[in-house]
DNA sequence: GTCTATATTCCGATAGAC
DNA sequence: GTCTATCGGAATATAGAC
């Protein structure tokens, strides 16, 4: 029979329970409303055990962002098939995401972007250079358009997710994601490749 | 001579300082994030008196969000003219008001919402009995289908508010308010008035 | 009306025993 | 690897002197 005495187990998954309980804290209440305490209850674990394994709160938020849904490999799929379905696959595929266990990282960049410049720069290289910086490089129109184009498509992308899964403003929290993607496909669709000459000639 | 002795003289604008302190504590940092006492020191007045003044942190807010601005007023002015320009006119309102000094409240309230599950609720309020229900009730679609249509507005508008005044995106936190109204007013129009039938029929 | 002082609670981070 | 103990700070709110 082994000895009772020397190191404590030692579970190999404390460390990703940290990180699923950090996820979801920051979800629920943001970077600055979740506190370590609360992740390291959450995960049944000593306060002290997650400052061992991350270092500080700023690493503990970006190794809970790592990873859980990387557009490198989501976006090549919307961006391939005709441009006319493209508004509406990248809904389709962006609301696939957030319903999904790893939308919980999306709720919680969001939530914490809005409250504290940190994130919302994190937020914003995000969107910028993974997102919009994929999808933009693959439509005809005159480049010194795109800024404008992706940013308007980030407006009502973001917003529908802040409707959707922070504020919950019904029907669009419940509504079926087809529901949403028929109506707000061809918004992006608009933003994307539709024609904004009065828009630029302003 | 009058006396030197007696109470301080108690400056009657000491609580309008705190309110506008307030206002812009909260538009800067969110409901949790900001604290009394930073409204104190922006005020120049000791932390007991806002207690003094209104109480509890909440009843702060509450006063804060207050009278800057009311739909009741605005909204008549967008309601009138041609349907077919509704959507801009919108836009071009709301972005006039939270290009203004009295946005910094629209600021606190979103901000705030997102964090905080009591002023979400407050902000859902206020969109679904403030605003939408004024817009929605002079349109001439199946009722059946205003829920819908009224938040679809609510994510693009406040998408566009986050994207503008929280995250600040470029180029759309910087844009000239036109530009944005030519650009976003057709979404709103559509969602507003357009033929969602396909959006029905899921 | 105004301010000092404090009760109470919670935070992130660290040192060091085991 | 894990945990106890604690440092240093900041928060809301209240009690009560002046």
């Amino acid at each position: 029979m082994a000895r009772r005495t020397g190191r404590r187990p030692g579970n190999p998954d404390t460390r990703q329970a940290i990180l699923d309980a950090a996820r979801a804290a920051f979800a629920e209440r943001g970077f600055d409303g979740a506190s370590i305490r609360a992740v390291a209850a959450a995960a049944q674990v000593d306060p002290a055990l997650v400052h061992h394994y991350f270092g500080s709160k700023d690493r503990l938020f970006l190794a809970a962002m790592h990873a859980p849904v990387d557009p490198a490999e989501l976006l090549p799929s919307v961006l391939a098939g005709d441009r006319a379905g493209l508004g509406e696959r990248l809904v389709r595929t962006f609301l696939g995401v957030w319903d999904s266990p790893a939308g919980t990282a999306g709720v919680a960049l969001l939530r914490s972007a809005v409250s504290n410049e940190w994130t919302a720069r994190l937020l914003r290289e995000f969107l910028v250079t993974q997102v919009l910086r994929r999808v933009l490089d693959q439509l005809d129109v005159d480049p010194a358009e795109l800024p404008l184009r992706g940013s308007l498509v980030a407006s009502q992308m973001i917003g529908l997710a802040v409707m959707r899964y922070v504020v919950r403003l019904e029907p669009v929290a419940s509504a079926a994601p087809e529901t949403l993607v028929t109506a707000v496909g061809p918004t992006v669709q608009r933003y994307l490749t539709g024609d904004l000459a009065e828009v630029f000639a302003g």
